[in-house]
DNA sequence: GCGCAGGTAATCT
DNA sequence: AGATTACCTGCG
């Protein structure tokens, strides 16, 4: 099925991007992006024209009513990025294994980061195709073998990880409800989970639940922040699209080391 | 071999 | 409140 985007989609950015940690590049063209127990495939075949297993999930997913073209930039070097980084979008994960995602990023490269969390797939998670696994859903975190757990590279962060799940699964807690706080409320009640502190709940307040005036600041942002910025975090005044111009930056400055 | 990596929480002043 | 420090590994 054919899908045409109104104003750009950049496939390779958005795996490279930082955002998301499973999407992966297949061969001639073709990508995979994996979320809840769904696989999509899809490849660039003309100019904003993508060939996939589309559906309503997916479009979505990539934040296909947005038109990002429209989104204004608030100074020379924010239009640098933006210009850069075309194509990029942000995208709506899955609030789960985006919560357990930026948990186990702390001190992490984003290689490493990877690849605990294709070993905590494969080891927990279901099968969905040959090689392709599903997160593992709160109750398999929870009850996942320790020892099997420990060789997944996890760290200190192990003890988040069961903490997290144990809440969220003994307590039952919906995370797709958290979809009707407001920014303010949602970002708190993620930072009551024990490892979510601010920037991670900015992260996935920013990439699961779609608010787009949630910037996380990590290093790289605070390095454009002393680099361009004079030290003076430029985001708190431009509240609206503040969290995508921030993946923008973010995108700019891992590429120019 | 070794420093550092998309931070957080506990423990200081 | 704000500054400082320990924390587990796996990449480069």
């Amino acid at each position: 099925m054919k899908l045409e985007v109104k104003d750009y989609m950049n496939l390779q950015k958005i795996v490279d991007s930082g955002q998301c940690f499973r999407a992966c590049k297949l061969n001639d063209g073709w990508f995979r992006f994996v979320s809840k127990d769904k696989v999509l495939k899809v490849k660039e075949v003309q100019p904003c024209v993508f060939e996939g297993n589309w559906n309503t999930y997916w479009e979505n997913y990539f934040d296909l009513d947005t038109n990002y073209s429209k989104i204004k930039c608030f100074d020379k070097f924010t239009k640098k990025c933006f210009d850069f980084g075309k194509g990029i979008r942000i995208l709506k994960q899955d609030p789960w294994e985006t919560l357990m995602s930026f948990i186990i990023s702390q001190r992490k490269s984003i290689p490493a980061i990877k690849t605990s969390i294709e070993r905590i797939c494969m080891n927990f998670g279901n099968e969905i195709e040959k090689g392709v696994f599903t997160f593992p859903t709160p109750k398999q975190v929870f009850k996942a073998n320790f020892d099997v757990l420990k060789t997944c590279g996890l760290g200190y962060r192990i003890d988040y990880i069961m903490s997290v799940s144990k809440q969220v699964y003994v307590e039952k807690i919906n995370l797709e409800s958290f979809n009707n706080l407001d920014t303010v409320h949602l970002l708190k009640k993620l930072q009551e989970f024990d490892g979510v502190g601010p920037k991670v709940a900015n992260c996935i307040a920013l990439f699961a639940y779609g608010r787009s005036e949630c910037v996380p600041v990590d290093t790289w942002i605070n390095k454009a922040i002393s680099r361009y910025y004079e030290g003076v975090n430029p985001f708190e005044k431009h509240s609206k699209n503040a969290g995508i111009m921030q993946q923008y930056i973010f995108y700019y400055m891992i590429n120019h080391k």
